[in-house]
DNA sequence: GGCTAAAACGGACCGCGGTCCGTTTGTATT
DNA sequence: AATACAAACGGACCGCGGTCCGTTTTAGCC
């Protein structure tokens, strides 16, 4: 009989309903989403669809932003899978440049996919805090491997900044700028910063 | 007796009792925001300290993002002022390259400064679509200047990206990175970007 | 100064996000 | 199995953003 006390912040052991209810949750969310579009769905109706009632919604994701940022949580772990341990070029085995780029072309596509879906998240429910330390992490990695020097997490920072849906939305919406452009525009950049 | 007609798509002229009203709304918007900050401001009370009804609110300005857009034009308008007309080193006068960086610093700092409006605004109003295009112009110009040659209005986005409040904010707040030192990795941003 | 069409006004009204709190359910203990 | 306590549940309720539409004001014209 071990563990009658919990170890220093173990978070909180998670009762069997609450469980089973988070999930037909978030099953139910999903498929509203996929469905009728991100803001055609109300809170009451996920609530409804998922067989619960709406406090039940607000106690396990805080918020409507919550709730997404955890729908989008999702897929958001597929795509880290693939960037650690996908095929090259995206995943290990490629040159760390080519990797790079792979990298950038990859995220640029995903953030305009889903995009209605991460501004419904908004910065809540940490998505845009674990998504966004994960890609500096990895980008800092590659840097390094690069061989370059300098202030690595701010120039992560900066060539990831480009990529973020609002500066992206400007541009493919209000300039009407076309994807493979950007692309090629952030290459360049990624060239001047890594130097060389 | 010339004009009778309007010419092609003149704004149409604001009745009187519009523009005193905009003016008014304007002016409580202000005034409320500044006493009580901003997410304290609900628009019947800004429509009450106008003295003037909730829909008239929603006629001038279309959403509450609107509002705010229209009240962070105010402070907006001056500093893009100091920009094209003020002293240097970031007005005109200094040499690109200084008055490049002295932009920036200026930007991320009112950026900071401005938070809270900021996301208040959102990206309605156009704010965000005239803010950002004059800083675009003003660096393209710059950077054309210093001799870039490239995708200028890609590039110039890339630099001015990482100065987006979303990004700031993760910075500052999240990992707790002081202001100086977002300055500096600004700079050697540019310096690579810029080449030589 | 009347008259009229167009524009602006304002407040009742609606839907949704979010909270609150009395009730139910799960789990550990004996 | 019975008990007890914490945690989860759910729906009534609230406030605010946003809309709608009948009423009032403005401005041009005779």
């Amino acid at each position: 009989m071990n563990r009658l006390l919990p170890l220093a912040d173990e978070p909180a052991p998670e009762r069997a309903d609450a469980a089973r209810n988070r999930e037909a949750i978030l099953a139910a969310a999903l498929r509203l989403v996929e469905s009728r579009g991100v803001d055609c769905v109300t809170m009451e109706t996920v609530a409804a669809e998922a067989g619960v009632g709406k406090g039940t919604l607000f106690r396990r994701f805080n918020s409507r932003e919550g709730l997404m940022a955890a729908v989008l949580n999702e897929s958001e772990t597929v795509w880290q899978a693939s960037v650690i341990s996908g095929p090259p070029p995206l995943g290990p085995g490629a040159p760390p440049m080519e990797r790079l780029l792979a990298f950038g072309h990859s995220r640029l596509r995903a953030n305009l996919v889903g995009a209605s879906l991460i501004d419904a998240a908004g910065r809540a429910g940490q998505r845009s805090v674990a998504a966004m330390s994960f890609a500096n992490l990895h980008v800092r990695y590659l840097l390094r491997e690069l061989g370059v020097d300098g202030d690595l997490p701010l120039l992560a920072t900066a060539i990831l900044a480009p990529l973020e849906l609002v500066v992206l939305e400007q541009q493919v919406e209000r300039e009407r700028i076309p994807v493979e452009r950007l692309e090629a525009g952030w290459d360049d950049l990624v060239r001047r910063v890594v130097g060389g």
